[in-house]
DNA sequence: ACCTGAACACCGTTCAAGT
DNA sequence: ACCTGAACACCGTTCAAGT
């Protein structure tokens, strides 16, 4: 029974925001949004809750560096010498495909705005974009912020429920609805909400939005 | 010192769902989503915290409950004999006001998908109308699909974050991006995030949705 | 310096009991 | 029938103390 300080140490001591931002991504991932408590993330980890506190501020901040753990592991994709419209729709592609991977991260987005410097890079790389393409400040910010609620509204609802309870509680309202005043719903109703989904629909979506935004562009000269 | 049991009744007896479903949304109106628990409902109602049990399963089958109220507030908007396009611009337009008007609904639905009767009007309707204008089932499927999305994402980006720590932290954030990786947002950052919001914002992208459709709708016959 | 148990003020919900 | 206090298993976070 000889202690082991040197393995204890490699254990405990490389504990850092950075670290503990990524457990907390693997444990949403496996777990979800509602199952991380600073408590279990703490025990996940080895160490007393009250330690999480010496690294972040609040739980607050820990999803911020979690947001920034995300956004470290899939960088913004560089524009190289893509145009405009291609770089946007990859830019708005990657996104969608990274909020699907950790669809944790949309809850969090949406009930605490956008706060870390990573998390505004695709804000940034996407802006820029649009400005070299010709916009003004003020139409490369609405064609973006067009963009990204689609992007993100997208993932959103295409994330199937994480409740249980709450997705059997809709299927059995859609299934229970009155015939004389829900005639669609009721005769192709399963159709309409199998197709809800889909990465074609998205994708047919942004393309939509960005021949608008071409629209704008085309008297302008395109980059 | 005489019983006033008919008094006493007139407080108590008219507890039912839709009272509860009404003053908890009043509640989340004054208070937020995230201030409304089982026990205090219960107190600004002047009942035990377990009589809620008696009216709801649980707290979910209760939120249902609260967007069915909201939603049976503010009915859906009958079609007349209005166009496809100014009629579900119309709806969207209603539903986006509505969000606005309720932003504890945005959050409400985000966790637990659409799950009561009343929600799905919104859908019916537009449905039917998109049905009428000729297209598919697939199609007017996806068309409502990209319509909701982008209403509600663009209510729910709309809406001033509730946490006051979030808000501040997220503007700290912004003003400190470095300026040689940040050229854009350290320059013009401000002003691309007041025009986020806006209703004129909105509507010129809900436009541009259904000018997207209406290029489809077209080869087909208007109705 | 870095870590942490105990405690506080909360949750949603079950249970068994009140009228 | 309708209501409810006590209790259980949780939260996030403050505080004071440990090494």
């Amino acid at each position: 029974m000889v202690s082991q300080p040197v393995a204890a140490r490699v254990r405990k001591a490389p504990l850092s925001r950075d670290q503990i931002a990524a457990r907390a991504l693997a444990y949403l991932d496996r777990h979800g949004l509602d199952a991380l408590s600073m408590r279990r993330l703490a025990q996940d980890l080895g160490v007393g809750t009250m330690t999480l506190y010496g690294y972040f501020r609040d739980k607050g901040e820990l999803l911020d560096a979690v947001v920034d753990a995300a956004a470290t592991e899939h960088p913004v994709r560089p524009r190289g010498r893509m145009r405009w419209k291609p770089y946007l729709r990859a830019l708005m592609l990657d996104m969608h495909e990274g909020l699907l991977r950790h669809p944790a991260l949309i809850g969090i987005r949406l009930g605490s705005a956008i706060a870390t410097p990573s998390a505004f890079r695709i804000t940034e790389a996407g802006l820029q974009a649009l400005h070299d393409a010709g916009l003004t400040d003020r139409e490369a910010a609405r064609a973006f912020r067009a963009l990204f609620i689609h992007t993100f509204g997208s993932a959103a609802f295409q994330t199937p429920d994480s409740d249980e309870a709450d997705a059997r509680r809709g299927a059995a309202t859609l299934a229970a609805l009155p015939r004389d005043q829900f005639p669609v719903l009721t005769a192709r109703g399963a159709q309409v909400f199998d197709d809800w989904g889909g990465e074609s629909q998205f994708e047919r979506e942004l393309d939509l939005l960005l021949d608008g935004i071409g629209a704008r562009v085309a008297t302008k000269g395109d980059t």
